[in-house]
DNA sequence: ATGACTGCAAACTCTTTGCACAACA
DNA sequence: TGTTGTGCAAAGAGTTTGCAGTCAT
């Protein structure tokens, strides 16, 4: 990430948390700029690992009500992969993930198809979404050739 | 749920487990009738209060290790909600869920769009997927509600 | 009879909570 | 200066592991 869109993130967070009266402190900046950087979602451990390397002291915790924060502002997005892990992600726009029960590893999956009609059906029952999160569980390329070479 | 669409369930693992040369066990017959009988998705906690009435003694080891073999078996799917909850579900119709991420309430939502196009995709890259599970993430009615009061 | 499956107990990971100190506004 | 936010330590929930005994085949 370049120097120019690291501090145009770090605007859009500071906007964000003095809009709602909330307080711009160093973890903040730097835990949204870790996420940022990344272009892979990260889980809360990671993301305490890279933060530590700029901001030393830095505790779980706080990593955890950070990234929190972070989800309300619509900043960061949860992924649940299925075998209980969370992932936090900055990117934004519409994509899938691909995850395996077998190994636990996650990937990126671009999607063609449009969130909007289950959004939309979800509004009908009077919830309010955040965004709608797609994950294909099964076998990655690796295990699922394991698996045959065992099973048969 | 009926005697005889139990006893259709029964049969189904029974079969696919003398297939694979497994064993068939009353812990195996029961986990998998009690997840056919439930409309809705389980915890592993609340497979095992489930199990306890009709097999007293049942651990809680037997049922994780039960629910990752019935999801193997193809018989029952696990849904990540984002809140590191799992849950299993025996429905195998293409469905979607909704979880609050306040309250961690989970429900369905019917799925008008077909799940093909990403299953495809993940196909493309070598992955060997089971299903597709979407997940819209945000606020139940009655955390909706409850938010904006608070927020204004 | 033999090997897979289960139950028990304990360990392990991930996440949250309570309280005192620090720092932003 | 008054809260809000952070760090530390400990507790809590959910899941997995090792081993001895049981049961399906």
């Amino acid at each position: 990430m370049s120097a120019s869109s690291t501090a145009a993130a770090d605007a859009k967070l500071i906007d964000r948390l003095r809009g709602r009266g909330l307080r711009v402190t160093s973890q903040r900046l730097v835990i949204h700029r870790v996420l940022c950087a990344q272009p892979q979602h990260m889980t809360a451990e990671q993301v305490l690992a890279s933060v530590s390397d700029m901001l030393p002291g830095t505790s779980l915790p706080t990593v955890y009500a950070t990234l929190e924060l972070l989800e309300r502002l619509q900043l960061v997005r949860r992924v649940g992969t299925g075998n209980g892990a969370v992932l936090f992600d900055s990117r934004v726009t519409p994509h899938a993930h691909t995850a395996c029960r077998r190994c636990g590893a996650v990937a990126d999956l671009d999607m063609t198809t449009s969130p909007e009609p289950v959004l939309r059906r979800a509004r009908d029952g009077g919830f309010v979404p955040d965004h709608a999160q797609v994950v294909v569980w099964g076998l990655c390329p690796d295990c699922a050739r394991r698996e045959i070479s065992v099973a048969g």
